[in-house]
DNA sequence: CTGCTATATGTAGTCATGCTATATATATAG
DNA sequence: CTATATATATAGCATGACTACATATAGCAG
């Protein structure tokens, strides 16, 4: 129990949404993918392969992304992009999680404005 | 399939730390948190009491909340109320959640900052 | 040439989260 | 006396995200 989980629960229900972001920027396959993602987030999402690769599947079925395989270069790689369909719904998705964001915020913000105390003791 | 959801996915894994902090405000149970959290989002947030109680008994069990039952009201209410462990992982989660959020904010600034063309077509 | 590391994609199996649906019980309003 | 709002709860399911593992090749160090 307790086992340590790769990532943080806070980007639970946005991984979709960061994937998709990334594609927003341009077509790109899924090992890369993985890099950017750590890039962007220096080091703090740590998406692994076995969590991707099925995300990516799954949003190809759902028609968000299309995919392609290159046999010409090093290795074979399958390059994703968004259809117009993943497009749109990144954009109104992006929108949504807006949203929330700001209603989060709003009932963190006293909690974040207090001192970060640290002591964790139980009551 | 595809059947209508309750709540959007951007707020997955965000559920506890919304909960966390509507008791961060003060003693409370679990019919009015439902109620408070319908109010602070305007009822964008729709949580269930199906949903609700068994997070609020594994948030006991995980000891960050404690609970007490009230029964000279009207009708027996359970009050709950954040222990010293939950508030300090109240803090903690509240601070992780503005680090994610800051990651993704910034991958979707450029999505945001595009017309929302709301067209969806498949590709 | 051998073995290690990085690249690259993938599946199997598991667990937890959040959902719908349902059950129970009482106070209050019509 | 019936319907609705209050109040808590469980059962069962779908799926997202995880770990662990499998496969294969390029490139480099020795």
């Amino acid at each position: 129990m307790a086992a340590k989980k790769a990532n943080h629960d806070a980007i639970r229900g946005s991984l979709d949404l960061m994937v998709l972001s990334v594609l927003a920027e341009g077509p790109q396959y899924g090992y890369r993918i993985l890099q950017r993602l750590s890039e962007v987030s220096e080091g703090t999402v740590d998406l692994k392969p076995g969590t991707l690769y099925p995300m990516l599947h799954r949003l190809e079925t759902d028609k968000l992304i299309k995919a392609r395989w290159e046999k010409e270069s090093t290795r074979p790689r399958k390059w994703y992009e968004l259809t117009k369909l993943g497009r749109s719904r990144l954009a109104e998705q992006a929108r949504e999680w807006e949203h929330y964001a700001k209603i989060l915020r709003q009932l963190l913000e006293p909690i974040l404005r207090q001192a970060p105390g640290c002591s964790a003791r139980a009551t």
